[in-house]
DNA sequence: AGCCAGGGTCTGC
DNA sequence: GCAGACCATGGC
């Protein structure tokens, strides 16, 4: 990875890194692409406008202090990708996966918008969970920026109640944001503290939430505290497992298993579906 | 109309 | 421990 400032821009080069493919591949749901197919979005009350051209990427209205303290961090742009990516290509479908969706990063997201994004994700599918999540910001966020609205914090939306959500239409989800929200904000669980704890420990810390499984609980493990070993399991990996791997993942993934996850849950979805047409 | 969507809870065995 | 009903909502 390489930058440098052209006038108030950021412009970096990340070889094999895919801003549309990282973006709207269902790890986050709050960027949103323009007709010019540039992206702007909002991350820890922090707006950006930004853009893909070849191996560069120009991070607009950006300058070096935030992009390397924030923005870098967040787009996991210091990771070497290239080398995770061989390393899982030892296994055919794995090979075939990393080829088509290798692109994507796995995001710094926080660990509170993280948890909120992915009980609002369950038995749910992408359009609507943006929809849901957007709703909710637009209801209880601060406004940073034209049409951009910061995550609500954990205390605000403590102080909600089932009917002051209603117009955010998440249904039966509704209660279990309140639960989070209440159980965050008094202390019983702990965000920061999963950061040093290990996937068991972690995913049964944040169980103590209402709306919280084991598959939400490793979205939250893998995209909002970046561990790599989180492997969720929705409907459609079910599919791949049942697939290609009837006789268990393979163990020397592990260590990746949550960026193995993120390559074959796109490629089953958007492959598939291209080869159709 | 009925099924599915980045599931979880609760009940009954 | 495990299957099955149920949960709101919207797109197809």
């Amino acid at each position: 990875m390489e930058f440098r400032q052209q006038g108030q821009d950021l412009i970096v080069r990340v070889p094999g890194f895919s801003l549309r493919d990282t973006l709207c591949c269902g790890q986050c749901f709050r960027w949103e692409e323009l007709p010019d197919g540039s992206f702007r979005g909002i991350a820890k009350g922090h707006p950006l406008h930004l853009s893909q051209s070849g191996e560069t990427i120009t991070f607009y209205q950006t300058d070096e202090s935030l992009f390397c303290s924030f923005w870098a961090p967040y787009f996991d742009l210091e990771t070497d990708y290239q080398s995770i990516r061989q390393f899982l290509s030892f296994n055919k479908t794995l090979r075939l996966a990393e080829e088509y969706a290798g692109g994507i990063y796995i995001l710094r997201q926080d660990p509170w918008e993280t948890l909120c994004s992915f009980i609002f994700s369950q038995n749910n599918n992408i359009p609507r969970i943006r929809g849901i999540i957007s709703r909710f910001c637009e209801q209880f966020g601060e406004p940073i920026a034209d049409g951009l609205f910061a995550f609500p914090d954990a205390e605000r939306i403590a102080g909600l109640t089932l009917e002051d959500m209603a117009p955010v239409r998440a249904g039966f989800r509704a209660k279990y944001i309140l639960d989070a929200a209440k159980k965050i904000s008094s202390g019983e669980v702990d965000l920061e503290q999963i950061y040093l704890m290990n996937l068991q420990k972690a995913e049964e810390e944040l169980r103590k939430i209402n709306g919280v499984g084991p598959k939400v609980a490793q979205c939250i493990l893998l995209y909002g505290y970046h561990k790599p070993d989180a492997f969720p399991v929705d409907t459609w990996i079910k599919k791949v497992l049942a697939k290609y791997y009837p006789k268990g993942f393979p163990k020397r993934a592990s260590r990746y298993a949550g960026i193995a996850q993120q390559y074959l849950f796109h490629y089953i979805r958007t492959a598939e579906k291209e080869k159709a047409e």
